[in-house]
DNA sequence: CCAAAAGTGTTACCGTTACACCCATGG
DNA sequence: CCATGGGTGTAACGGTAACACTTTTGG
């Protein structure tokens, strides 16, 4: 690398900073994620999630909302930072330091559009994953640890859904995330009894049975229960 | 600034990275966080978490050790990360990026001891702390909001409790970090309930009461129970 | 009319809640 | 013997778990 490039001078020494992005969806009753697929080296040809060096300007939620957008398409999605990886090998080029995220996205927001230094993106179902560039096996692992621990207490699997769903929809979703068999009857009325749904009289047709009711998820008000003390739990 | 001492140069700009460590601790019925009198400038004079610059060949868990052994005299203590802050003006020398931990610590670590750009070490009551330095009065609130999150379904109340504790001094712990009152008849069936306390014959003396039982936290069976599917709740 | 899936109802059980009561200790 | 705080018992209540049953739909 030619010095005139070296524009940046410190005291100290500095790692560097990037934002990796952990997006999960939901479909075909199968927990998903979103995949790049690296144009560049290190690791070129392999998979690894969206995310990149984080600017001068930006904090890293700005950062990891612009790697959506740029790397994935995505934008207006649910996105919460994860955890902070600073393992010293965890990147052959050196001393880099990742703040991840991760993101829940609705099917309907699939539009995905390949961005620079990348050559595909793409869906994975999450239990087929292997051989992630970097740590990002590891970070995978942590992701669905938190996505299955904050599922049961804050309601964020409706993220997953389309504005409209019914009730064996979510049901599936659940058992699936959490990885065990829920009774169906139990979950109804544990969900319906919190008042939360509102009832749209559509139905949602079904090849050889009963067609099922379409509810959607009422944000406000849950925001308004939870000012009261009202705890979201499945 | 010397030219001379800027020898590390880089052809992107790089944000520099600090980790902040905030340090509980539980005396007199009173949650008490432990802060550190600034030495130097930015903010001389007031106070703030122990923290500082990351080094270039250690991980984040190992600076926010080292940092609890250099300012703060605290080893082998309850750490985990709690949150990467990351606001641009957070720190009024630059772009600078906080790797935030938390610590729970028993009584008898209070082996306390100022260090390098450190006036003083001291233990504040958590609600009369004010006016702290960078950005560290929101980070408080984001830790404190944590450990009510995670007392509750994680046994880590145990680390701000010496080694052998009472019953009234959990439910004690568990009354002045929920905030809430707990019936005290109640409170004793759940825990001894869950079979994971070491009953020492010992008692300890009241002044104008009935002595109380001695019990100890059993990590070893707690961590057994885990593994079959147990979850710890209060 | 049958299979498949949606939706409802019933009952036993268990953990929590809200108390009341008894016990030990020191002054 | 009394105040204080530790320790125990109990009955009502409410939510959960397990399961059976009914309804709708398309073939």
């Amino acid at each position: 690398m030619a010095i005139s490039e070296n524009k940046y001078t410190y005291a100290y020494p500095r790692p560097a900073i990037t934002v990796d992005c952990v997006i999960f969806g939901f479909e075909n009753n199968q927990l998903k994620i979103l995949l790049t697929q690296r144009a560049i080296q290190p690791f070129l040809g392999m998979w690894a999630f969206p995310g990149g060096f984080i600017q001068e300007d930006e904090t890293a939620d700005a950062c990891a909302r612009r790697k959506l957008s740029e790397e994935a398409g995505l934008k207006d999605i649910f996105l919460e930072q994860l955890y902070t990886f600073s393992d010293l090998d965890r990147d052959p080029r050196g001393r880099i330091i990742s703040i991840a995220y991760y993101a829940l996205v609705r099917p309907t927001a699939y539009i995905l559009a390949a961005g620079l230094d990348i050559d595909a993106v793409q869906w994975f179902d999450v239990d087929e994953v292997r051989d992630l560039a970097f740590d990002h096996q590891h970070i995978l692992t942590v992701a669905i640890e938190r996505l299955k621990g904050k599922i049961r207490y804050q309601p964020i699997g409706f993220e997953l859904l389309p504005e409209q769903f019914t009730l064996p929809d979510l049901h599936k979703l659940y058992e699936t995330i959490l990885q065990r068999s829920i009774d169906r009857g139990n979950f109804r009325k544990k969900i319906l009894g919190m008042g939360l749904l509102i009832d749209h009289s559509s139905k949602q047709k079904n090849r050889h049975a009963r067609a099922a009711k379409m509810y959607s998820f009422d944000k406000v008000k849950y925001q308004k229960l939870k000012e009261t003390g009202f705890y979201f739990e499945v």
